[in-house]
DNA sequence: AGAATAGTTCAAGAAAAAATGAACTCGATG
DNA sequence: CATCGAGTTCATTTTTTCTTGAACTATTCT
């Protein structure tokens, strides 16, 4: 189970769509506007509730108010973040397919566009970051019991009811992401 | 709005409840058992998936097996950390009303409970961590609004729309919670 | 094949968050 | 009213997490 960001980007990444981008987009802007900012830093704070680094708040942010899918090098440069950064947060961001990569025709460097319906990336967050620890709260739940068999029998009973509890909790939140995915659907 | 767990923990705190503990419980054990090690890990676990400080994983877990109320001094000793850490995280946790205060006879010292109802719990949790969020939300995407205003025609049409959505969103998000206490209510 | 381009990796440095503990507050007690 | 006990505060230290950038890999171009 992965603890923190780094070790969890070291995992699988989705292919390329085959959507096509718009082609004739000429070279962006250098420079961000008070809107695009503040877009972003809406999306830097929504990050932070999330636990992601600020990073990945930013490339979002800046995907989600750019009108024409974004390369690599746009990126990094409009948002003046490192290429370590960049490539990360872009992984992350595509893992749980927050971001997709577009086709741009003669063009062989990779462009990024957000995806913007919430459906998708709760789905996305959901699966990829609470999902497993969800699993794994419940493999520790029935390794438990094991301990609890030899424990004095005033006590036992007490926290038998309680891991009872636990194990309840546990599954009523994996069925509540469904739901949650449903009631969210635009 | 605070942005880490020290500056929101230099809150408001509710009051002492009036149950009562038991009275003649013995002195405590001075050490933890295996079992209640793994639970306080699984709690630990779970205080991370949320963004809380180990500490305040611990201590609940620590309370969510204690068959007694714990007093100030032993959350302390049993777990090994801080005066520091166990006042912020006790405050912590009352706040959002995972912990309780209970009053034992004869005794001047606090002694504490864990809230062992899930539905309690996340009404806490969402009420002071969630909620405040998502209000702070929906304040500055009105005030974006403001910022469209003067931005290139086709920009910005496109861009009211996407604002749109994200409007759409936090209202979806508030009017989620409810329906997600309902849901857990057990 | 060799050079250039595009992107990834990861050790090390920087920044942020949490834990510590000494000084302090506040109420109870003698 | 001075002292003690119980808990709080917050500047400092420690730990954790994020960012950086140089070295590396893979792919395209000539």
């Amino acid at each position: 189970m992965p603890k923190n960001l780094q070790q969890e980007l070291r995992g699988s990444m989705p292919s390329t769509l085959g959507i096509k981008g718009n082609p004739n987009a000429g070279p962006k802007t250098q420079f961000l506007e008070p809107i695009e900012l503040e877009v972003i830093h809406i999306f830097v704070q929504a990050a932070q509730i999330l636990g992601l680094p600020k990073s990945v708040g930013e490339i979002y942010g800046l995907l989600y108010c750019s009108l024409d899918p974004l390369t690599f090098d746009e990126i990094m440069r409009l948002l003046k973040i490192s290429k370590g950064s960049t490539s990360q947060g872009l992984r992350f961001l595509r893992n749980i397919r927050a971001v997709n990569t577009v086709y741009v025709e003669g063009n062989r460097r990779d462009h990024f566009v957000a995806e913007l319906r919430l459906r998708n990336l709760s789905a996305g967050f959901l699966r990829e970051r609470i999902m497993p620890h969800l699993e794994n709260g419940e493999e520790r739940l029935t390794d438990l019991q094991k301990l609890l068999e030899d424990s004095p029998p005033e006590k036992r009973k007490i926290l038998e009811e309680r891991m009872g509890y636990l194990h309840t909790w546990n599954k009523k939140a994996r069925g509540l992401l469904p739901w949650v995915l449903k009631f969210i659907d635009t």
